[in-house]
DNA sequence: AATATGATGCGCT
DNA sequence: GCGCATCATATTT
């Protein structure tokens, strides 16, 4: 197995979001080619977990590159990131969105009632196909090259109250499964 | 098609 | 206790 991740994710989490469009992912007998990635920095992130300092959640993100940092929002959702260079210092490319490529079958009994087109369209939905939870996090990824996409696009990051207008998501150019976007949940309308 | 809202639990202050 | 790197469903255009 070529030790070809660490290379990949060693780095400035900037330079490697882009370069990882078109890699593929295996785990949980499915494959993904990712189509959808968004870079989160350290200390000078607001958005990023790292912000406020290290946690033992957010432990990953400090540790050596090309592991997985995954964590669970909402209550019912998983989100995997792969954490980037170098040790100490806090960087990870979230894994916002693929096609799946390999275990199809597997990938539809996981995401019922789901398009295949959207199976791996969104951040939890990729961990969902991909049968990515808690017991991923920290665990070196199964993760290939592959073709890199045509184009890439740039644009702001999804879903994040601070800090959202960065142009740190990068995605394959009119590739069907890049998630929409969707600008962050306004606040309660005052409550009363 | 677009927008609104409920679900649901953990991490952090 | 509040807020969340979300998604599915219901409701309205």
């Amino acid at each position: 197995m070529p030790p070809t991740v660490n290379a990949w994710a060693e780095g400035d989490p900037l330079e490697v979001a882009p370069r990882l469009l078109g890699a593929v992912l295996t785990h949980g007998g499915v494959s993904v080619r990712l189509t959808e990635v968004e870079a989160y920095a350290g200390p000078d992130d607001p958005g990023s977990h790292a912000f406020r300092g290290r946690t033992p959640r957010n432990e990953v993100m400090f540790g050596p590159p090309g592991r997985l940092y995954v964590y669970f929002v909402y209550g019912m959702h998983h989100c995997a990131n792969l954490v980037t260079g170098p040790e100490g210092e806090p960087g990870a490319v979230l894994l916002r969105a693929g096609e799946v490529v390999g275990g199809l079958d597997t990938a539809r009994v996981r995401r019922p009632g789901s398009t295949d087109r959207d199976l791996a369209r969104g951040p939890a939905r990729l961990c969902r196909a991909l049968g990515i939870d808690l017991a991923a996090n920290a665990t070196a990824p199964d993760l290939t090259a592959g073709e890199p996409p045509r184009e890439v696009s740039t644009g702001p990051r999804v879903g994040l109250r601070h800090a959202a207008e960065r142009p740190w998501r990068f995605w394959s150019t009119g590739d069907p499964t890049v998630s929409t976007y969707r600008p962050a949940a306004p606040r309660r309308p005052a409550g009363r």
